[in-house]
RNA sequence: GCUCAAGUGGCGGAAUUGGUAGACGCGCUGGAUUCAAAAUCCAGUUCUUUCGGGAGUGUGGGUUCGAUUCCCACCUUGAGUACCA
């Protein structure tokens, strides 16, 4: 019998479903093993030979593992709701769970195909109510949850209650929306019920919230930035737009410290961990508080504040007389609210000291134009302290005394709660306003020379003065009409406004400008950033355009060119007491005066951002929530699953809603606990009910919701529902998740890091605080299959309007004509055919008028791509099928190689059903079987790496089949013969170097390299002639894991009646390899030039002795005298002349 | 720009506690078998050569008796990210 792969897989996979042979016990004795494929999203194109890639690695692992002993869970399922099925439901009125059914099928029938282990008993689709109802459950529990910073874990929202209940909120230290009113325990208790889940909703970890959005206008939802690519989505590459939506939002930001932790636990690659890090984004810095100055102060000064001037300060500041540094240094080091500057200019006066606050100034007597300050000053409306040299170093405490007595206490008082009113109001005012700003460089502060806010900041308008009005809003104007995508497409514009504003710096109390640039994020920190041109090479940019001064606060740091951004090594100058410091140094030290003087403090910035949790779609899970009183409401966990509605069509309603605003029977009887009729609705104050018309009554019927949640729900958790998949009482039962606990070993895509895989993460998190399951990291080890490329084929055609029909060129043709640097018509080949193309109706002029430089020449062929099933392996095109393919090349000419062949040009690309070089593993499996495509898919290279797929290469695989199979196998007939002699030692060498080898391939996940041993051990046991059952009974294990269909057929005529599955796998032993003798490579200045055979038990002496003795070294030598030899015995010889 | 990964024959790739570069396979060349083809089998296949040899793992340096492997600088490609303060 010669093998028949066909049959035989048809037989085993029959079997093996039958039989159930893969299905796992949750109760063993044997130790667990979990391995997890990424399940796919079922798409209408089936899967190509890219897909199982990881599928086959995973299952290889897993067939294993059960070979040497472990109770194995393989599970597949479906991740079927999902955008292409609805946008098919918009266009062809199918219902997507139609077409997801169609999917799975199709999906189901290649997998089977492939042979695989999968306990398919265990099959979830997140699309099945029976599945989401768990995913609303887990929404429910993240709604009913608070993150207490205090105990680091998600708690009940009760405790959070019954602290509020006992002390308000003063003292919960609770990640929460970032603006929240404090309250008492009392003022709690008098709250309304509404007004109490208001609050409650800042803390949830899943929340309400009106959130500016990725909105895309073409699919009618929002989008998720993992699901953007260049600003335009990742989906149809549709534009994207910003927009304030009231959405469902995951604060993830709870978990971002703990997701960075946690990778430090898991055995995931490098690269993905990274991205997972960058994409958290941690940055530890501080805070830091700047007063905006008053407008009337700094507005005057414009102009007169030049840089000279301030140097001139710097100047007289070094000169100060004694008193002046005395009370300089008592003033400084006071703390809070009374803050004074040294020397500062106001008007055309330069003050002793002021403070700007309590429009205060202490003066020295004694300055010649003594009246004409006192006048301005008062015109000003300060109040001016006066006091002599002496006073002060006589006693300064009685000094201290005077100046406070002279402070403007109440008068201040009394401004701020005007200024506070009027801005309530929304009338600028221009004083006590605070930036705050976030910083990774508090060291740096002394550079600081200005501020620059995002155009977006709500001071912007508060503070801006009057005569700087207008640019800045037509600034602000120009940023808003910008969308992402241009504002990412040129980065290097450097583009901004001056406010008119000036703010105070907390440490010298110097005046810095107040600038707007788009090159600071609303969305990011506070959405302002304190400007240190010296050591940013951003502010150094925009300093530089702009002309504001650069100061330079680093030791021995040329910034004549460029900011300098290092941190090691530089020592910190010009910069009080932060002066001769190195970074580390001076960050803490800054950190600790910012907190010391109360004007900022040590803060951990993360860039993740709550994650929206609504879209606008119908092919999702449905929220169990409805609305009361304009309050999320969460339906009873007992009611659920809270179904998927009909409707009558897949888009959203004309009034804007998402496609659920479609459904009749939308609406929740809090009485019956059933979805029910939306004309039922009478209460009042529900969003959608006051669009209706207010009713009278409230009969306990309210609106559901109308958004569904994103694809990444679903897969946040499923590889949990797997261990217990049937359970109707539970999300799982502890009892399963005590004994699987979570997943061993992972295997997909690395374009799910920081997606999927990030989501995953925090709910797994989120269920391990709340107690619902066993660990907090839901994958052990995790692998990124590389991707398989397609070869996709290209045809040339003619790119001219005076023809008939389509012109096709070879390949090679081209190729002369452009080397040669001439035009198509300039060959004989192209004059046989040029009657019947040219259309003698056009112009003839020009028709082929190419240039003659190789480069342009190429803009007459238009690059089409062919299928690349018409294409066979020496690249020649069937012509005739590809004028079959479409309607408009059905009477194309082809100007074909010399030979009369006609090639296309190849090229590596992504597989993808419109490059039309997919290829199909059905194909595969029909002319090959599914062992040889398991076999190459390991074959073509390492499992992570992307590499390309040529059909053609199969071949070898298939011939090692066939050979492996010749091992059992003896005559012309093809009878299954082995005998029971003993085995050879040269044959139990090859067995056990191979299992050796197979062995450690394995635990590498270097499946590539075992084919190619499998191989040379068949190539060698074909030479011996071995067939010893000795040695063919345990072969078959080895390999059965990478091609299960042949070793099980092999195993069953090797008489036995068991799965070969459950054979325990072969034990290497090490004496088979044993080697008396080694053939020691001789080299000569490390270049290897000759072997010489050597027992191994020689000595280092006795091997250099014997090697010098040997002719070919004296050959070698020529009559020179080795320098040196290097003798390594078991390794090599190296003789250095 | 930043972060990460990777550069080895015509192609996919192998070789790392530093020790014979190119395993295994595809493709190609020649041969056997065949009326012929497919399939199968055998031999060869890094480049170069005056057939002694010489050169060679992206480029240039370095460490070493010896470097694809370690170190430094650079170039190229791919992936991710994008003004993150």
């Amino acid at each position: 019998m010669q093998y028949d792969h066909k049959a035989i897989e048809a037989n085993w996979q029959k079997h093996w479903a039958e039989n159930q042979t893969f299905k796992a016990s949750n109760h063993s004795d044997k130790p667990k093993y979990y391995v997890l494929d990424m399940f796919p999203y079922p798409s209408g194109a089936g899967l190509h030979v890219g897909h199982p890639l990881g599928y086959i690695a995973s299952d290889i692992y897993a067939r294993y593992k059960r070979h040497k002993g472990f109770n194995v869970l393989h599970p597949q399922g479906y991740d079927s709701f999902g955008l292409p099925a609805e946008q098919y439901a918009i266009q062809t009125g199918q219902h997507p769970a139609k077409t997801t059914e169609e999917n799975i099928k199709t999906y189901r029938r290649q997998l089977d195909r492939i042979g695989f282990s999968f306990d398919w008993s265990r099959e979830v689709r997140t699309s099945n109510p029976e599945y989401y109802k768990w995913t609303q459950w887990i929404f429910i529990q993240l709604f009913n949850s608070w993150y207490n910073k205090d105990s680091d874990k998600a708690e009940d929202i009760s405790t959070l209650v019954s602290i509020f209940e006992t002390a308000g909120n003063k003292k919960v230290n609770a990640v929460s929306d970032d603006e929240i009113q404090s309250f008492t325990a009392a003022a709690w208790k008098k709250f309304s019920k509404k007004k109490q889940e208001e609050i409650l909703l800042q803390y949830r970890l899943t929340f309400l919230s009106e959130t500016e959005v990725n909105w895309c206008p073409a699919l009618g939802t929002v989008l998720a930035n993992d699901e953007i690519v260049n600003g335009v989505s990742e989906r149809g590459g549709h534009p994207v737009v910003r927009k304030k939506m009231m959405q469902w939002s995951m604060r993830i930001s709870a978990y971002a410290q703990r997701l960075l932790e946690g990778l430090n636990t898991i055995d995931w690659p490098q690269p993905l961990k990274d991205s997972q890090t960058n994409w958290i984004g941690r940055s530890q810095g501080a805070m830091v508080s700047f007063k905006v100055l008053p407008n009337e102060t700094s507005e005057e000064k414009e102009g007169t504040l030049s840089y000279k001037k301030i140097e001139e300060i710097k100047e007289l500041r070094q000169n100060s007389p004694k008193a002046t540094s005395a009370l300089w240094d008592v003033l400084r080091k006071k703390k809070g609210a009374v803050k004074f500057r040294q020397q500062y200019i106001l008007g055309d006066f330069l003050t002793d000291f002021v403070c700007f606050n309590k429009k205060t100034i202490v003066e020295f007597v004694g300055k010649e134009d003594e009246i004409a300050r006192a006048n301005y000053f008062a015109s000003e409306g300060y109040t001016v302290v006066y006091i002599t040299n002496d006073e002060v170093l006589e006693n300064i405490d009685t000094v201290l005394s005077k100046i406070n007595n002279g402070i403007q206490f109440p008068k201040i008082a009394e401004q701020q709660k005007v200024a506070k009113k009027k801005t309530k109001k929304g009338v600028s005012t221009p004083i006590n306003h605070q930036i705050e700003v976030f910083t990774t460089r508090p060291d740096t502060i002394f550079g600081v020379s200005f501020m620059t806010l995002a155009p977006e900041h709500e001071l912007v308008s508060q503070i801006v003065t009057d005569k700087q009005k207008k640019a800045v809003n037509e600034y602000i104007e120009a940023t808003a009409k910008r969308s992402e995508r241009d504002r990412m497409a040129d980065v290097k514009t450097i583009s901004g406004v001056f406010t008119g504003a000036y703010a105070e710096h907390p440490f010298t109390g110097k005046k810095v400008q107040i600038w707007i640039g788009d090159y600071v994020l609303a969305s990011y920190g506070t959405g302002a950033v304190m400007a240190v041109p010296c050591g940013d090479q951003r502010d150094y940019d925009f300093a530089k355009h702009f002309d504001i001064d650069i100061p330079n606060i680093f030791e021995n740091a040329d910034i004549s060119e460029e900011a300098h951004e290092g941190k090691e090594g530089t020592v910190i100058a010009n910069s009080d007491f932060l002066s001769g410091l190195k970074y580390k140094k001076a960050l803490k030290l800054a950190i600790y005066e910012l907190e010391k003087r109360g004007i900022g403090y040590g803060k951990i910035n993360y860039r993740l951002r709550d994650a929206v949790f609504s879209r606008q779609r119908y092919w999702g899970e449905p929220f169990p929530v409805y609305y009361k009183d304009g309050m999320p409401q969460m339906i009873d966990v007992k009611h659920l699953p809270i179904a998927l509605p009909e409707v009558e069509k897949y888009l959203p309603t004309e009034g804007g809603d998402p496609p659920l605003g479609r459904a009749e029977k939308w609406s929740w009887n809090t009485k019956t606990n059933e979805i029910v009729d939306n004309s039922l609705v009478i209460s009042s104050k529900s969003s959608r009910a006051e669009s209706r018309g207010e009713k009278s009554k409230d009969n306990g019927i309210y609106p559901l919701e109308l958004n569904t949640m994103p694809g990444w729900a679903g897969s946040s958790w499923y590889f949990n529902r797997y261990m217990d998949p049937t359970n109707s009482e539970e999300f799982a039962s502890k009892e399963a998740m005590d004994y699987w606990k979570d997943v061993d070993l992972y295997i997909g895509g690395s374009e799910h890091a920081t997606g999927h895989l990030l989501y995953a993460r925090f709910w797994q998190k989120f269920l391990f605080d709340r107690n619902i399951v066993p660990v907090d990291e839901f994958a052990k080890k995790l692998i990124n299959q590389g991707m398989i490329t397609g070869t996709s084929a290209f045809v040339y055609r003619l790119n001219t309007t005076q023809l008939k029909q389509s012109v096709f060129v070879s390949k090679s043709f081209i190729e002369k004509a452009i080397k040669e640097k001439k035009s198509i018509t300039d060959y004989p080949e192209y004059e046989k055919i040029r009657p019947s193309i040219v259309d003698s109706n056009k112009d003839k002029k020009g028709v082929f008028s190419f240039a003659t430089d190789g480069e342009t020449s190429w803009s007459s062929f238009i690059p089409i791509h062919s299928d690349v099933s018409f294409v066979n392996t020496s690249d020649e095109l069937d012509i005739e099928a590809f004028k079959n393919w479409r309607e408009e090349y059905k009477d194309a000419e082809f100007i074909s190689e010399e030979d009369g062949t006609f090639k296309v040009s190849r090229e590596v690309e992504k597989m993808s059903k419109s490059k039309y070089n997919v290829v199909n593993p059905d194909a595969i499996c029909e002319e090959y079987g599914a062992d040889a495509l398991r076999l190459f898919e390991m074959f073509l290279g390492p499992l992570e790496q992307s590499k390309p797929w040529k059909t053609s290469g199969i071949s070898g695989v298939y011939s090692f089949l066939k050979k492996l199979w010749k091992l059992y196998h003896s005559g012309d007939e093809g009878t299954f013969v082995v005998s029971e002699d003993k085995a050879t030692a040269e044959e139990l060498k090859t067995l056990h170097k191979t299992i050796k080898k197979v062995d450690e391939d394995i635990a590498n996940f270097s499946f590539n390299t075992s084919v190619s041993s499998f191989m040379i051990a068949v190539n060698e046991l074909g030479a011996l002639k071995c067939d010893k059952r000795a040695i063919l009974e345990p072969l078959a294990i080895l390999i059965s894991p990478y091609a299960p269909h042949i070793a099980e057929e092999l195993w069953n005529k090797l008489g036995h009646t068991a799965s070969i599955s459950t054979a325990e796998f072969p034990v290497f032993d090490g004496k088979h390899l044993v080697e008396s003798s080694k053939n020691y490579p001789i080299s000569f200045n490390g270049k290897m030039r000759f072997m010489l055979e050597f027992p191994l038990d020689m000595n280092k002496e006795e091997l250099e002795k014997a090697v010098l003795a040997n002719e070919k070294t004296i050959a070698q030598l020529d009559g020179r005298t080795p320098k040196k030899v290097i003798v390594v015995p078991g390794k090599i010889v190296n003789i250095v002349g």
